[in-house]
DNA sequence: CAGCTTTTGTCAATGTTTTGTCAATATCAT
DNA sequence: ATGATATTGACAAAACATTGACAAAAGCTG
């Protein structure tokens, strides 16, 4: 079996300065004095590195640039540089996020190669290394760009092979599983104001795909509203029942699979009854447009896209900025 | 293996600056005076400090600030200076019903006190505080202690409240979600040896409750075996395409309901005639022992108790290792 | 309250360690 | 042959440690 650090990502070392910002010399030093990068060599003696190098680089320069201190943090797991700094950004205010050094192109780029990888690990049931290439491509792309150039594609991309039936519900469920537990880590990381709006997200029963739910509410985190996330397959009282405890603004659902019965239907015009007018209701996913009519005759808001989900979030943030 | 939270991370004097808040020299002082912390060293004679020091500093800090003497809590322990400052430690808006179930350890005292925490926070919907007790009770008590002093009997008393119609299934899942994407943060992050004993976790169709499988895979995980985790509620066909997909040596089932109907028995002979003899079948969760009758029928292997599971991961390794 | 002692936070002076950078020289790759 | 890379050694700025001292604050006593 093929593990995933000897995959074919082999780079010299001016690539890597490009793509990790850490200049050659330095490279060399931290290796020479805390082998905190262990490349390969040609025959000649020249360094290889790989994709897990250049994200352990950026990390590692990222924390010393916050002042941690090299000679500390060099051994440390891809993992535990991100507990770092993740924990470092929740303790002070200043929220920077301008990193942005790497062209879109290139990023899109990158992405695919990315989602290639991701795809095949997916198929032989390898989530340590569906994991490792998150990891990595979310390091490398940033936690926006992953989202969009990766997570979104890769649905996209599990959605057509489902349908074609290239994809069994086990393959489906592990990698939603992988993505759920790297949640924690994308999230940004400061908490959302007192007066942030509030959304619950879920999915109607017998909708059991929840990815559409989990990027949703990592661009809602990332707009800054406060989530209450559900998880998948719940009844309309339960959710509303969240969105009165929780004192929510709105509720977003998705939904990706088109059922013939009535129940998708009933549960939409039961959840608006108890929330009420002023809650506002989302509902996107793949299979939304197939309810149209109900969703029309309830006053629901659709979101057909990432984009158009975050324009939604957009306006009605200014309508419920401050309403506690 | 070697690292939860706690050690993975060290820090030098500046940095525990920036995160207790706690001047350099101050902190010198009250080592060198009272050895309220004691930091290791480096070769070279730098203080090396650890989260808990720093937990340990803020807390002084606090107190002290409060007109507390340094001199007569420096040597306190973490849990009395928590104590000390328990009225400050609001930091969610709903009062909650404090039921006052004290044990006798410090360790399970402020893992109860972390519990009440965590069950008021899960009833506002509060899933930021969920997480943020979370985080810090895996700092103070370590991964271990966290998941048996704390998650395991977090979700025995879910189970009581669920029967006694106190929970409600939008707790739940808000509340697995949470645990969810905290997986990541638990698991020690060092790469399984190649010939790990491999181990599917997953629940059989119609058990929606994961968190008993969640716990499982953590504990596997420490157990350094090497983990594909399905997800809940998967058809036997779908649990054996993993299996064979993923070379398993074992599957690990989570049943904590009981149904009336012949589902969960079909669905075990079934999972057992797709696996085959040479691949061991677990079966755990708190309605396990109610299809005792088929379980012994297929062979299958009880665990009844987190230890229980343990013991039977142990067995199992010495069996499977090294056959890839 | 005045006077005395103890506690505690801060600072300065001086020496050591850590770490980013650079230069010189040799080797590799195309 | 030329540009990229490797190795070695060295250097200086920044960060850290140690020691000793000092004064404000707190506590105590008569």
């Amino acid at each position: 079996m093929t593990n995933y650090l000897g995959d074919a990502s082999r780079y010299l070392i001016s690539t890597v300065v490009k793509r990790s910002g850490v200049k050659a010399d330095l490279i060399r030093a931290w290796e020479r004095r805390y082998k905190a990068v262990t490349p390969t060599r040609t025959d000649g003696g020249h360094r290889v590195y790989n994709d897990q190098d250049i994200a352990r680089l950026k990390l590692l320069n990222q924390a010393t640039s916050e002042g941690h201190s090299i000679g500390q943090i060099a051994h440390l797991s891809l993992t535990d540089l991100q507990k770092l700094l993740k924990l470092e950004a929740v303790n002070s205010p200043p929220p920077a996020p301008n990193r942005g050094n790497v062209s879109s192109t290139n990023n899109a780029y990158l992405a695919d190669a990315y989602i290639d990888k991701c795809y095949s690990a997916m198929m032989s049931f390898d989530a340590r290394a569906i994991e490792s290439h998150f990891e990595n491509a979310v390091v490398e792309l940033g936690a926006q760009a992953f989202m969009e150039n990766l997570l979104t594609p890769l649905l996209t991309r599990m959605g057509e092979d489902w349908k074609a039936g290239n994809l069994r519900p086990s393959h489906e469920h592990m990698t939603t599983s992988v993505i759920r537990s790297m949640v924690y880590i994308l999230r940004s990381n400061y908490t959302p104001a007192a007066n942030a709006p509030r959304l619950v997200i879920s999915t109607p029963i017998d909708q059991q795909h929840e990815l559409g739910a989990l990027i949703a509410a990592l661009i809602a985190e990332f707009k800054g509203w406060h989530i209450t996330y559900l998880g998948p397959n719940l009844p309309a009282e339960e959710i509303a029942f969240a969105v009165k405890s929780s004192n929510a603004n709105a509720v977003a659902l998705s939904i990706t699979i088109t059922k013939e019965d009535h129940v998708i239907p009933k549960e939409i015009r039961r959840l608006k009854k108890l929330i009420g007018r002023d809650v506002a209701l989302i509902v996107g996913g793949s299979a939304a447009e197939d309810y149209k009519v109900v969703l029309e005759e309830v006053g629901a808001l659709r979101s057909d896209s990432c984009d158009d989900f975050k324009q939604l979030l957009d306006d009605l943030s200014v309508k419920f900025q401050g309403s506690s």
